[in-house]
DNA sequence: AGAAAAAGGTTAAATATTTAACAAATGTAC
DNA sequence: GTACATTTGTTAAATATTTAACCTTTTTCT
């Protein structure tokens, strides 16, 4: 009796990990997919841009003059690679660090008119692309899995 | 009438754009935490493996002797990449490269003991992992998220 | 009030990804 | 059978991430 319990338990169990794997291995495929799709973007814009600088400028676009801490959070990289790709950003001249006058660690990044120019290029390809998976998913169906995304992420956090 | 349907429509691909771009953020979310939750397994481990490698062995403990490309196609990873993962798995002493002999273009990779016994080190800890999210999500909607997440990935590919 | 902890940011070194280019081998077209 | 296209894998260079350590400033604790 126990044998056969034990049995369906480490059977369930299985059946449990490969979910969650084949989960995992969709969460990538999303990830991946969308990023090859926005490199296409970059490599037909002939913009000398990452993919992990674009990320840090949609940030700004929607609102510059927050400090460093801040845009690591937003785009979820450690403050060290940020500090990196700022020195980037700042290099090709598309944003500037500024010192914070309440904290004096605190360095506020904004956008140069050349950083708030690159809006224009790139922004209705990301639109686009972001538009474009409304045509298999319904709206509601998208909220519910980003419900669960959250879930996710939250017990792992 | 006509200026009165197009700001609706305005309004709502401005909604769905933002559905999307939540989307994505969720996605990155669920990928970086778990990325974290990994990182955290491999430091206490003491074992001197990165993130990276560790998704390669995963692949190899389910079955080696596969060459490079379907290696770097199960890991989403660019052949280049694969490349240098294997030339440090090598340096490592956890897999060897034996030359294809159907096609001498190939290389397949196999485990060494040594690359096999780490799985004992990891997966225990990967797959309790993987099973937590099974506390807070049933199975049918995990199965619901994987259909939603392949048809985001199969519209951007 | 002063010490300790934490936060914001930087630098160094090792590893990983991307782009570009290349070489050898295989597959396809004619 | 030969030319061309594609595939498999590697190398180089630039960029990005991670770990560790450090400095300055602010916050918290006693």
């Amino acid at each position: 009796m126990y044998l056969l319990l034990f049995g369906n338990i480490t059977k369930i169990m299985s059946q449990g990990l490969h979910l969650v794997e084949e989960f995992l291995k969709s969460v990538d495929k999303v990830k991946h997919a969308y990023k090859q799709m926005i490199l296409k973007v970059i490599r037909e814009s002939g913009v000398d841009i990452t993919y992990e600088m674009l990320e840090v400028m949609r940030i700004l676009w929607n609102g510059d003059g927050v400090n460093q801490q801040v845009l690591a959070n937003a785009t979820l990289k450690d403050k060290v690679s940020l500090t990196y790709l700022i020195d980037h950003l700042t290099k090709r001249n598309w944003v500037i660090r500024v010192a914070g006058k309440e904290d004096r660690r605190s360095k506020l990044i904004y956008l140069t008119e050349e950083g708030k120019s690159l809006e224009l290029i790139f922004k209705p390809h990301m639109e686009s692309i972001n538009l474009s998976v409304l045509n298999q998913v319904p709206p509601k169906e998208m909220e519910s899995a980003i419900h669960l995304l959250d879930k996710v992420s939250k017990e792992w956090t």
